[in-house]
DNA sequence: ATTGACATAGTACACTTGTTCTGATAATTT
DNA sequence: AAATTATCAGAACAAGTGTACTATGTCAAT
């Protein structure tokens, strides 16, 4: 199976889709080892055999340039896509992770390709994995990936991933104002809204879309 | 405007075209020299110039493979997204439409255009709409788009799409056969699993994912 | 025949680029 | 702590590659 890649690695991958989104052609070693900030050829060299041996990309052998992405990687090469990144996980249990626009150019993190429809034409738009059953009641199952805009303040009626500080629980609920009360409303009809002060809720983006495959 | 290409021109940009097609970067001058039989990497430099002059492509000066293809030539290059059609509404009232492949290539329907991740590379995919709230136990909502592959008998295990015949009622579960029963699990772990005679129980597709915009 | 624009050939040079080598450092296991 | 593995550093080599240069050939207009 697939090994977790280095964050090294991790950032070779992404450095070489986002060039292949820009160029038209694949990065040299040296293109990578200038972008990615390395100190030599041979790194990325090694790098690159590891990722080949994962099954992340092909490499055509004493051909310049001669580097094919290869699985979920290629679709980068498609033009017309958004690339969203994955900043993160979201579940019941642990707090939601800051989504700061200045680490979204960074190559740390995972990303997936989305056509403009899904991502509205928004450009600050990230991604969170759902980890658990805790958002059924949202509609939203473990795996599902949550698709957020980064917003400053939510609309009442928005779709909000929330952290409720007390109960330490992140949640998908319809946004409602009430005063100095918040009232979150499930997707699922059948389950009954909640109300928290206003204090008590942290809201970290607007839920823009869901994505799940199986 | 224009002028037409010499027919060394034309050989030159196909084999680019084609070149890049297959390989995913693209060829080298002298890549080209063999591979259009010319005898000079002088030639191909010139008619390149030519080419790039008249507007077929664009080349980035001292840059190995630094050639772009432009304009209608560019879209050779694209790996297109996977067009899937909306071949209609699934509901609980009314039967699950018929998927015909060949109806697929057809005017008729809406599609939407996704990236491969979410298809699984398969071909035979098409997307039914979700009408009202009778499949939240399958944490699907009403407008989601559901993108099923078309299959001829499903896998235990696998989320179909089903219609239940003496109920008259669509639903999304998960799929055993068991003897001459089927057992249909939904996704939503709080639910049961109900069990009906396979002959009651017509699957159209298989669920490769799920897509919401709000 | 002469001219001149266009096209092709052959060659050579300088830079680019994949690869390899040796060694060092860090992380992990024994 | 010692050993092993994984990763990084620096340098050098050889092949790949874009480009420049000169010479030659083609062909239509003069």
């Amino acid at each position: 199976m697939k090994r977790p890649l280095s964050k090294r690695q991790q950032t070779i991958l992404n450095y070489i889709k986002d060039f292949m989104g820009n160029n038209s052609y694949p990065p040299t070693v040296r293109d990578i080892q200038t972008g990615c900030e390395i100190s030599s050829t041979s790194v990325v060299d090694y790098n690159l055999q590891i990722l080949q041996r994962e099954g992340y990309l092909q490499r055509r052998r004493e051909v310049s340039r001669g580097i094919e992405l290869l699985g979920e990687s290629a679709a980068s090469t498609l033009r017309n896509l958004i690339s969203v990144p994955v900043v993160g996980n979201i579940a019941a249990g642990e707090p939601l992770p800051l989504a700061n626009t200045e680490q979204w150019n960074d190559t740390d993190f995972d990303s997936v390709d989305l056509p403009p429809f899904l991502t509205k034409g928004k450009e600050n738009v990230f991604a969170l994995r759902v980890k658990g059953e805790s958002m059924v009641d949202a509609l939203v199952g473990d795996g599902d990936l949550v698709l957020l805009e980064s917003i400053d303040q939510p609309q009442n009626g928005d779709m909000v991933a929330a952290w409720l500080k007390d109960r330490e629980e992140a949640t998908l609920k319809h946004f409602f104002l009430e005063g100095d009360k918040v009232k979150l409303v499930p997707a699922n009809s059948y389950m009954q809204p909640i109300t928290v002060a206003a204090a008590n809720v942290s809201v970290r983006g607007r839920v823009v879309g869901v994505v799940r495959t199986m």
